[in-house]
DNA sequence: ACGACTATGCTTAGAAA
DNA sequence: TTTTCTAAGCATAGTCG
């Protein structure tokens, strides 16, 4: 009986069909996640089962979507070199429009994490850090934000003399498009403190902290967020 | 002896984790097939083996990317909606950036497309279209970039009164990246003519072609194309 | 490092509840 | 529909060349 008696074709019975799709998919996620805790390594799938609205996904949405950046960076466009002819008389522009992709897509990255920023704010801090989300990735970004906002603050202090910081009931600045739009200073959120949990133990960054700017400040529970981070 | 008796964690042996990883990939990659096959189900893996290079990936490259790009577009940022407090008072800002990073994404995806047209071009024909890219979203790009020509054909003729036609000596315009560069109208490429193979037979696209305009040019093997197409 | 072999037990198709 | 059960087939850790 058991596995397909050597026939290996698309099951026709549809009530069979699902039952087998079920079983096999449970069983080959937990192939997976063999694999990944028995080796160490990093795996992720994603089954569209046309009969499920949502795609089945492992290990969970984040994780996937992190290796799904990793995927996407490493191979660099892989299949397409071999199609690319660099003495092509298009090569100048390929080039450029292949620079240019990439900047949209750090760009996009950037914005996804600076969403995901903003959900943090609300939440008030950030739970289960390390399969949420690019962990080193973020605290960069967190580090240059703080950056910012400390330079806009000696800006404001060289201009005004005084710290200028927002209080709750200033209205929010709603142009969240405009990179040049006004910053009100700092703003102490009263949902609570910006929190990483389980930061120190996180060891599936592989790349260690080379992302990590050398600051000064990597202790994020100070509350302090940008009232308005511009959205480019 | 089969399988880990009981125990599920990391193998510290060298070699002997190597070996099992390369058997449990094989077998893995089997089952993924197995699925896929029995149940018509579309499935991909990506498996990181830090021993390897490049990432294990099945059924190709090519094939992953679709999928990613159909598991990137579904389900939408599921897992942050429940983050998301619909009363926040970042509501309004945050739905702002919600939509920019759609638009972002969608810039992104059309980048990707103008890119892989680049290169269509480049090969003078699009081999094996089914499973390289997303077709229905190709096609309706390029009906766009036609529709394009045809009005600056058009408005080069109000303008002139003849249609402007790029010869093969006239140097391309090198700013690829400016939106309002001038388009020297239509050039005919000399490395053969546009062709989509396979087009007909395509039964993988499930959202039918909702997604082509109505336009009334569908047949593309015109080998028209623009000489500078744009991208902002 | 790689392939072949093997005993064990995990997986699974089908049936029955 | 889902759960449980079971026989038969597969997967696989370990071993040997």
């Amino acid at each position: 009986m058991a596995s397909n008696k050597g026939e290996l074709t698309y099951i026709e019975d549809d009530s069979k069909r699902k039952i087998t799709c079920k079983k096999r998919k449970a069983s080959l996620i937990k192939k997976v996640n063999e694999l990944s805790t028995l080796c160490g390594i990093e795996a992720c799938a994603i089954i569209f089962d046309p009969s499920a609205s949502q795609p089945e996904i492992w290990p969970s949405h984040s994780e996937v979507e992190r290796l799904i950046n990793k995927f996407m960076e490493m191979p660099e466009m892989e299949q397409r070199k071999y199609m690319y002819n660099q003495e092509s008389f298009l090569s100048k522009n390929f080039n450029k429009a292949q620079d240019q992709l990439k900047r949209l897509r750090d760009e996009n990255k950037r914005m996804e994490m600076e969403i995901f920023m903003f959900q943090c704010l609300n939440i008030g801090c950030i739970v289960n850090t390390a399969n949420m989300v690019d962990t080193n990735y973020l605290l960069f970004v967190i580090n240059q934000t703080l950056k910012d906002i400390q330079w806009k603050q000696s800006r404001d202090q060289r201009q005004h003399g005084t710290v200028v910081a927002a209080s709750k009931e200033e209205p929010l600045n709603e142009e969240v498009g405009s990179v040049d739009g006004p910053v009100h200073g700092v703003e102490q959120t009263n949902m609570g403190a910006m929190q990483i949990q389980d930061w120190s133990s996180d060891s599936t960054n592989d790349g260690g902290n080379m992302m990590l700017p050398s600051g000064d400040n990597n202790n994020l529970s100070n509350g302090f967020w940008p009232s308005t981070p511009s959205f480019p």
